[in-house]
RNA sequence: GCUCGCGUAGCUCAGGGGUAGAGCGCUUCCUUGGUAAGGAAGAGGUCAUGGGUUCAAAUCCCAUCGCGAGCUCCA
């Protein structure tokens, strides 16, 4: 028979303590350890989050938080955006307070106020909110009712908004910090004393609840963390994405432009254009190698076939209209993507199972009408090309299509050295087709990623309408996270297209579509790259691969000579024979990241060796024979090393 | 699209009611230099565009265009 008074709890690594009923997580933290007990910041009790000073009432199970946990750090974000309203009232003491969560890196708070924070403001707000964790101001966490939480913010409409629309069946909590009441779900760290290493990053104006319909709230962000070596971290390698941004790079390296007469339609420059063309090429060689068809269809095409598409009722804002001169109508639209002139193109004549997968990829450009405020470098642009494909098949083949698929997309970012992740997205609410086809097409990619023995993140629920869907998040040298990649099943466009396929039992067939792409866009791939890079690209990729060095006017014949060798090689070599040292021309040229300098002096010269310098390893310099050069070089392009 | 901020030489930026500055880059000349900036001279700007206020506007106000940050990772 258990002690009524008793409860046990249980740890993760399985053991059981008796503790008191009533007794707190801290308790147990005290229990198991005194330096558990100071590093404790949350405990997790039965999957919830929650305070150390929050009492058990049943047997759970039990864990402590400690800064090392993700969950932790969490709580503490959402406690400095509570630290962050409590100092925000004390400058504007009439703000109405919106939503405050913590997000990635860092916390937000939304304000209701007149007119917008000023960065001196900020600054004193900072100020304000080292005080209020200087005090040490304990979280207090309470239960209420509905009845209650209205009276406690009869002066916050917002917080009233929400607390209408939480059910019967919550429960409503507040918390209090100092003079600072918010209605919060928690959990929070112990006392403000815990924030200490945050930062003021920014503000912007933000519609309540996202909706443009709504006010605009005032919002503040910021970044916290348990230790200040933590924060200098982040904010390190906040200045080092800024350093690396893509736009900054495409102008210092001279790869591409914009002009106002053509917003979010990039200029490619001779060597932004390289780039760009290397990619293609190599794109189309490899899927040319996997049995894709490449084909090319209109830019413009009559209304008709969006209205078949459903572009036409649903995409209409985003895409660009052409005026038809007799009628004065809109009866052209500019395609924003390829895959309706692809069905076209598979619907043109009979096809049989025997062509089956039929892949047709197209690279062409698109143009897509974003509002203005969407655009921003190359990441987000109204011009771009696609690596786009789309593959027809039996029902059956999709499962050993999405493996192929799979590969090549591994292939591909493996070349590149990107690291990638994979999200598997299921049925939607809202969705079409019945149980029975979701249900295979979902088993489908399913066994496809099993038998490659892929790692995944599954996502309910996240599926597109038509069909569920595979994307690949890769991860760049700054840790950062890029949805590229996506693997697309389609059951709906064959329908609404009418595509058809006659089978071995000369019956006619409904096709599965299946969209992918790899790099997504190639103007926002080569910015990802860029970033990823920080712009000095592997050789292979390099707009300038070889810039050759005279020293002296004398050498100057000579080098000119190596560099024409060197392109009879399709080698990109560039001569630099201006009459500038040496010293600021090898500046010049690791400054534009050139991955080697061959340099030509009288030693060199007399015999017909050349001096490389490889990009950023000024103290490995090599003599080496030319022809030896040129094969390492050759080679190393090769192999896209 | 909306809110806020920004727009001065090719680039990075300073200045600021009395008709423009620096560094880098560019051009020319000198220099012929052995691995991250040699020297000198020079060219280059309707201060984004259009209105307004003023004796006077790059500077203040308004509009337009462009750029940037942000616009539910739900109390």
């Amino acid at each position: 028979m258990s002690d009524s008074n008793k409860i046990t709890v249980t740890l993760p690594d399985g053991s059981r303590k008796e503790v008191a009923r009533g007794s707190t997580p801290m308790d147990v933290a005290e229990q198991i350890g005194p330096g558990l007990a100071r590093a404790a910041v949350a405990a997790k009790v039965d999957g919830e989050v929650v305070e150390l000073g929050r009492p058990l009432e049943r047997d759970t199970r039990i864990e402590i938080l400690t800064p090392r946990d993700d969950e932790a750090l969490d709580a503490l974000r959402h406690s400095a955006a509570h630290v962050l309203a409590t100092a925000v009232r004390q400058v504007r003491p009439g703000a109405g307070i919106g939503f405050g969560p913590a997000i990635e890196d860092g916390f937000y708070y939304d304000f209701d106020v007149d007119s917008p924070f000023t960065p001196e403001e900020l600054e004193r707000i900072e100020a304000k909110m080292q005080e209020v964790a200087s005090a040490k101001q304990p979280f207090e966490r309470k239960v209420v009712t509905r009845e209650e939480a209205r009276q406690l913010f009869s002066d916050d409409p917002l917080k009233l908004e929400r607390l209408e629309e939480l059910g019967d069946d919550e429960v409503i909590t507040i918390y209090r910090n100092g003079p600072f009441l918010d209605l919060c779900r928690g959990p929070h760290v112990p006392d403000t004393g815990q924030v200490q290493h945050f930062k003021l990053l920014s503000t912007a104006g933000a519609y309540w609840r996202g909706d443009e319909r709504r006010q605009m709230l005032q919002r503040i962000y910021g970044t916290a963390w348990f230790s200040g070596s933590d924060l200098e971290e982040y904010l390190v390698r906040r200045e080092e994405a800024k350093r690396r941004d893509h736009r900054k790079l495409g102008r210092e390296l001279d790869l591409f432009m914009f002009h106002p007469w053509s917003p979010g339609a990039p200029y490619w420059t001779d060597k932004g254009t390289r780039i760009y063309h290397e990619l293609v090429e190599w794109m189309r060689d490899v899927l040319g190698e996997h049995g894709y068809q490449h084909v090319k269809t209109p830019l413009l095409y009559n209304k008709a076939l969006w209205e078949l598409s459903g572009h036409w009722g649903k995409y209409q804002e985003n895409m660009f209209l052409v005026l038809d001169k007799e009628s004065g109508e809109h009866e052209y639209g500019m395609k924003p993507m390829n895959c309706p002139s692809h069905h076209l193109m598979f619907a043109a004549k009979h096809r049989s199972y025997r062509e089956l997968p039929l892949r047709l990829a197209t690279q062409d450009v698109l143009h897509r009408d974003e509002v203005s405020g969407a655009l921003g470098g190359l990441t987000r642009v109204r011009q771009f090309q696609q690596d786009d494909a789309h593959i027809y098949l039996a029902e059956h083949q999709v499962a050993d299509e999405v493996r192929r698929m799979v590969d090549l997309i591994d292939y591909f970012y493996g070349t590149l050295g990107l690291d990638y992740k994979v999200r598997f997205a299921t049925r939607p609410e809202e969705r079409i087709g019945s149980d029975a086809t979701w249900d295979r097409a979902e088993a489908a990619l399913q066994a496809a990623l099993g038998s490659i023995g892929l790692e995944y993140k599954l996502e309910e629920g996240d599926g597109a309408f038509y069909g569920p869907k595979i994307d690949f998040d890769v991860t760049d040298a700054l840790g950062r996270d890029w949805q590229l990649g996506t693997i697309q099943l389609d059951y709906a466009a064959p329908e609404s297209f009418d595509l058809r396929f006659t089978g071995e039992d000369n019956a006619d067939h409904r096709p599965v579509v299946i969209h992918r792409a790899i790099f997504g866009s190639f103007e926002r791939f080569i910015g990802i790259l860029l970033e990823h890079f920080a712009g000095a690209f592997p050789v292979w990729l390099a707009p300038e691969q070889v810039r050759v060095l005279p020293i002296t006017d004398e050498q100057a014949e000579d080098a000119a000579g190596l560099v024409k060798q060197l392109r009879e090689h399709s080698v990109r070599a560039h001569l630099d024979d201006r009459s500038e040292t040496l010293g600021y021309r090898i500046r010049d040229g690791e400054t534009q990241k050139t991955p080697y300098m061959a340099v030509i002096g009288a030693r060199e010269a007399e015999a017909g060796t050349v001096a490389v310098r490889k990009r950023g390893a000024a103290d490995k310099q090599e003599v080496m024979d030319r022809a030896l050069f040129q094969e390492m070089i050759m080679q190393e392009i090769g192999e896209k090393a």
